[in-house]
DNA sequence: ATGAAAGCGCTAACAT
DNA sequence: ATGTTAGCGCTTTCAT
């Protein structure tokens, strides 16, 4: 492990000059700049970053906190935003909240904040106002994916609109009786399944459709969970529906096989759409709303990188709308 | 951010006695320590990872590498891995090598040389000789999971005798005619797909069978390869299997789905057993052989753990087998 | 058991 | 454009 001043003595400069040549910062003369390079190369020279990260207070590393790591979700959001840290020079190191309070009080009052982090990434977590304070008294940009968080800077679906756009395609294939598989609001932050199941209920009252209590089923955004969910509905000989919009593919995949477990064919029986684009939609021939977490977890670090090194532009809106687009596939056809 | 020495003044005593009674390493009066401990807990003191690194030389942060963040396995693998950490104290750094070479080059020339991580863990990744002596020759301890590397310690599977005891279930359920859907040996690394299928050749031919060509399909380990193989192998007229071994359960599932869709039952028409133990297995009924994904993170954690730390025990074996289970449900019976 | 002091490897003023 | 110097905040000898 060679040390800056090995370089120094190589490229026959002073230390401060190769601090200056390999960082950019300060003015070197073209040919020392290649000098201390060639120097550094030659010895495999490559920054401490304790070292680095003490004298300039800045570690080039971000966190990462999410609710949990084996969803397709969030395991794409980290992936865009791994790679896209990785293209600036920075690190990721993750917090997965996934286990006890206790655990999630840890990383928040203790690994957050030895400084081994320069900012944090957020993904669909509702932090307490005292975790952000703690955060931003620390001068850590946070931004946050997955629900406006108060004075943080978020990217967002806008979930009522996707609730309406998703019930929206199915009146317009002619459907009336649709029903809506969501979650139970209380288990996930932001409110997101009560927001999806808004837009829905207000695109069938637009249609002046009904959205009957018993076309709504709760459940846990799982394969198996929606798959219990559309054999109820689909099971009951009254008031069958002739659509399912579930709030997420993974429950509309479930939705697909129970349905046809019961005979019926998808969608000349029952037409299905779901919210996400998830890797086995195109499998499953599902129609669903397109949301990109990978693209989302690389805006995250765009828009971390603005605060960071500030001067491209400054901050526009607090809260950043994010993109999402209507997939039409097999699974949904006019009634 | 309050530092050592407002610690060390609000407890009345020197920053050396602070920093030796919160890190627990040399001498203090339990009075002291007491005291000590109460000024950091009013003030919130946290040591500063860069400073404490620096004097240390340790970061209490482990690298992690993977060769792609959004397949189950992986997740579940860094998960483990990030829980056993946090209880130890530690962070955990993410390098996903899923991109380009140039990636991989960068990963290892740049970011794990800068004195960021104490230790590497190494998931499903073949590492080039030079790529282990770099880090050995920081002083790095790594641990492979997922295959034997030379030099290094290692968890992995015994996956010929996974292979086997897969298709040793179905031979033993009075199976004859047993096709297998294997990976493509190139693609990945360690020949797990070609030792699986040596342990399946080997099982067949112990009981007297003969593992036909045509009954063997490579797919690329996602649900949508084994459905496409299971097509093939199923809706053939002749020499069609009664039993498939697919070593994934991804692959496994894709399978399933494909019988139902020639409308065969599983496990009537056809038996189906995988390797994994995926979240989706349960729901799908599919009998396999589990292995822990997660349990093997946390494994990697204290092996890691055992050399950082030496003292608990020395090094045994090199390689450590982990430990995998059939797991029956309701894809497979007797014929 | 505790304190004083040196130093970990780098960066950023300040000089020149 | 480059060198000199003084820290960054902590740990760890070495004394006492």
């Amino acid at each position: 492990m060679p040390g800056i001043h090995e370089v120094a003595r190589l490229a026959g400069v002073s230390a401060a000059t190769v601090s200056r040549a390999l960082s950019g910062r300060g003015s070197v003369s073209p040919a020392t700049r290649a000098r201390v390079q060639a120097a550094a190369n030659e010895l495999g020279y490559v920054v401490s970053s304790s070292a680095s990260g003490l004298a300039t207070g800045r570690t080039r590393n971000v966190g990462v906190v999410i609710p949990f790591l084996n969803r397709w979700f969030y395991g794409a959001v980290v992936e865009g935003a791994e790679s896209a840290l990785l293209e600036q020079g920075y690190d990721l190191t993750l917090y997965n909240l996934g286990g006890s309070d206790e655990e999630r009080r840890l990383v928040f009052e203790h690994f957050l904040l030895r400084k081994r982090v320069d900012a944090v990434i957020a993904v669909s977590l509702e932090l307490t106002p005292d975790e952000v304070k703690r955060l931003i008294d620390l001068d850590k940009p946070i931004v946050g994916v997955g629900g406006p968080l108060p004075g943080v800077r978020t990217l967002s679906l806008d979930d009522v609109e996707l609730g309406r756009l998703a019930t929206e395609h199915l009146i317009a294939l002619g459907h009336t009786e649709i029903a809506h598989i969501g979650g139970d609001a209380l288990e996930m932050d932001f409110h997101l399944p009560t927001n999806r199941r808004h837009g829905y209920v207000e695109a069938m009252e637009a249609a002046g459709l009904h959205a009957h209590d018993h076309h709504f089923h709760a459940a846990d955004f799982t394969m198996e969970g929606g798959y219990r969910a559309a054999k109820q509905l689909l099971g009951n000989p009254v008031g069958r529906p002739s659509a399912i919009f579930a709030a997420s593919d993974e429950m509309a995949i479930g939705a697909i096989l129970a349905a046809k477990d019961l005979g019926m064919h998808v969608p000349g029986d029952v037409s299905i759409i779901g919210i996400d684009d998830h890797e086995l939609a195109e499998f499953f021939g599902l129609t669903t709303i397109a949301q990109f977490p990978d693209m989302q977890g690389r805006m995250a670090v765009e828009v971390l990188m603005d605060e960071l090194h500030p001067g491209h532009r400054e901050a526009e809106e607090l809260n950043i709308d994010l993109p999402f687009e209507l997939v039409v596939r097999s699974s949904t056809a006019r009634r």
